[in-house]
DNA sequence: AAAAAACGTTGACAAATGTCAACGGAAAAG
DNA sequence: CTTTTCCGTTGACATTTGTCAACGTTTTTT
């Protein structure tokens, strides 16, 4: 059930996984699934759903997408952290997500229009993601109707979640969106350095840790 | 055909419209739409686009949705400029977006949620839309599968754009993010006086005003 | 036509943020 | 265990951007 067999043989063959983790994952997905969906899957859709999906794992460091490559997979990160940023003219890297577990990543633009992408993606921590290509990612469009709705789901709540990234880094000044960050995020704080975040708030690691200090001061 | 009496008997009566106008304003979204569609729409299918859309005429700073309201209709912008925008603690404008022709306008997160907007939306010079309400929108995704690649097309071309601001707003210089708007939308820059570029962007008028001296110099 | 409002610019100054350099502690590598 | 790298903090100073006030011009309203 869950493809377990097809998985074993994929080689996701990382010692610290077993058989169990490997229903675990599947099982962390369906109920992520079922979250953004009108009905819940039914077994066999599931099972449909499961083989898109291929295991990998990541070492920390290693890259999951470099500039310059089209975006192949997208993936869910079942456990571990991962960072997503650019690189400007002085080599200076801006952070543009941060993410863990429960989340996406992936450059969208490059996977739907099939460019190279501008981004870089790598993984802060050791992380294990469920990819899906772009052609399985159809083709399960295709035979599983009710990911119509989950999709759409996802992309509107991610659209959501984009403007009010936008709005907060136009109107609101640096401590602002720290505290908004603190408040929304607060296991983000937790899992990456402070100078990530403050790239990630568009600031210097230096002014982090200065309003840092102020707010607590208050 | 286009459904042109319906449109007379909705009541939009400017004295500068007559039947012929209506005609070339429903060809005008026909032609948009066709744009992001794979296979263009039949005749039958864009009379049911059609029907679903009211037209609508705002006068210069009326508003389209008000700070508080539900989002209940989203608009197509026929003729006309619009803006969006919030009000903070100090009765601060932010300009959030800018819209004219071609354009929809919205408020996405009030629209899909249901919950009140926390955003402004009024016209900035006298506007035609047309809007659809959220019924008549899901009803048309029923009733014309086609809509659903389009909508998600559209879709992901803003989830790409808003992502693209945001990334600018986080790692470019004031300078560097009018530049490129002023390559990317020239048009906006003549629809719209410099006060509102400069919140759209994220800055005070003064600061866009110096930065655009500097620039003449270079 | 006159008055009022809106708009863009400029100057002086204040506040926020960036840059560079240095330091010490913590974590990772060997 | 030792060495190295990474990380967060701090200080001094530079740069960018904001604030406030004033002014002239254009546009809108009356």
């Amino acid at each position: 059930m869950y493809n377990v067999l097809l998985l074993y043989h994929n080689g996701w063959q990382s010692p610290v996984y077993n058989i169990f983790v490997y229903l675990h994952v599947f099982e962390y997905l369906r109920s992520y699934i079922n979250r953004y969906s009108a009905a819940p899957l039914t077994d066999q859709e599931f099972e449909i759903l499961s083989s898109a999906f291929q295991p990998r794992s990541l070492r920390k460091k290693q890259y999951f997408l470099q500039e310059g490559e089209v975006c192949k997979y997208m993936g869910f990160i079942v456990k571990g952290a991962v960072r997503q940023y650019s690189v400007d003219d002085k080599g200076v890297e801006h952070i543009v997500n941060l993410s863990i577990e429960n989340w996406w990543v992936g450059d969208r633009e490059s996977w739907v229009m099939l460019t190279p992408s501008v981004y870089n993606i790598d993984a802060w921590e050791d992380t294990d993601l469920l990819v899906i290509t772009r052609a399985d990612f159809l083709g399960l469009l295709d035979s599983v109707p009710a990911m119509h709705g989950i999709i759409k789901s996802l992309d509107e709540k991610h659209a959501i979640a984009t403007q009010k990234r936008l709005t907060a880094s136009i109107s609101f000044s640096a401590e602002k969106r720290y505290a908004d960050l603190a408040s929304r995020y607060p296991e983000l704080l937790q899992r990456f350095p402070q100078h990530l975040i403050a790239s990630y708030l568009g600031i210097t690691k230096e002014t982090l840790s200065r309003v840092r200090q102020r707010s607590v001061k208050k």
